[in-house]
DNA sequence: ATAACAAGTTTACCGTGTCAACATTTTATG
DNA sequence: CATAAAATGTTGACACGGTAAACTTGTTAT
């Protein structure tokens, strides 16, 4: 103990901060409380001062994660207002380059349930307009609107293209596609294939 | 030690069978060696005679499953011989239905690169007949010649359905959708709007 | 001023992966 | 057939990691 005080300051945030940088580094597998608090500087058991276990803290981490993600999805709609078309395959290729270079935020935001589902009724979609998927459902139904697609279609198009997109990430980074080409641009032809 | 005998028999097997028990159980987080090992009635350092280390019974864990599911993909195709609509709107079905049934599976799937990647070149797909993506692929291409799609769309037609059954299944495993139906109505929806 | 609370630390315990040394059975070789 | 070698078990020990309990130090509120 060298600190130059008893407390910390901040170490809600900073163990955050550390533990993802700590799983960036080792994975999921090498991630250890311990490190993380070693990280910190602090004792072994400081971080259940903050958080009711290894759990709680990783989950704090993983919302971190999909924040950032939803973040980027929307920087890019941001890119092209009143263009869907392209939103729609911005986004998708947003979504894919965003998990390439994170490959290890895929598998941890695939460890929790998503905090915002989406819901399905009366052949409508709801999406939470702050979750990544309500991002890309703007986009997605103006689009349809703009080319007058039926309505009654909006539903399974729209959830089509997002698991589109979701599959293709997940082959990619499970290196399930062996591809010596532009990852990108195969998400973009793909997208517009099914669009 | 009770045994009858000091040798075991059939430890190898054993070990795999019972730790596919204990994955589906307790779930990824839940699995031991020495639990695996307990289940068989061997002393806990008993499975190192057999794999490298804990990765290797894992691993071979999940070739299992992977043939498992390789095999449920082919039996529905073997149901509707010559008809490669309904083969493929019936894979896309007992892909989903194959992960619901057992959700501890496709965390497992996902934890190893696959073995059989599909290798894409020259605008072309080449998958392992006895990759799941194979049964699919083959599906697919009999389907495209028999409407007398392009053949420039082959690809990304056929990685764009196999994506979309990817992800919605990960979509209705992680609980992102929230839907009071039948998903597998859902999933023969969202085939037939993108075929 | 001081009591209550928040946020640290130390210690201890248990489960787990894995290594090394040893035991028993099976198989191969003269 | 005998016996050495290989295969397959066991025991014991160790380090690492999660977590609970008891204790300490600082901060805040009365």
């Amino acid at each position: 103990m060298d600190r130059e005080s008893y407390h910390h300051g901040d170490l809600k945030q900073e163990l955050i901060h550390n533990g993802l940088l700590l799983l960036n580094k080792e994975g999921i597998e090498g991630f250890s409380l311990r490190k993380v608090a070693s990280m910190c500087e602090v004792s072994h058991t400081a971080p259940y001062k903050h958080f009711k276990d290894k759990d709680g803290l990783i989950n704090e981490i993983i919302m971190e994660v999909w924040k950032k993600f939803y973040i980027a999805l929307l920087e890019v709609t941001e890119l092209y207002p009143n263009e869907p078309e392209l939103q729609i395959v911005e986004i998708g290729k947003a979504y894919v380059k965003f998990m390439v270079e994170n490959p290890e935020y895929l598998k941890l935001m695939f460890l929790s349930d998503n905090s915002y589902p989406i819901r399905i009724k009366d052949n409508q979609l709801y999406g939470n307009k702050n979750s990544s998927f309500g991002v890309f459902k703007d986009s997605s139904e103006r689009y349809f609107k703009e080319i007058n697609l039926n309505k009654n279609l909006y539903m399974e198009k729209t959830l089509t293209m997002w698991s589109m997109v979701h599959g293709i990430a997940i082959l990619i980074i499970k290196k399930s596609i062996d591809y010596k080409g532009d990852y990108l641009v195969l998400v973009e032809r793909m997208i517009k294939t099914s669009i």
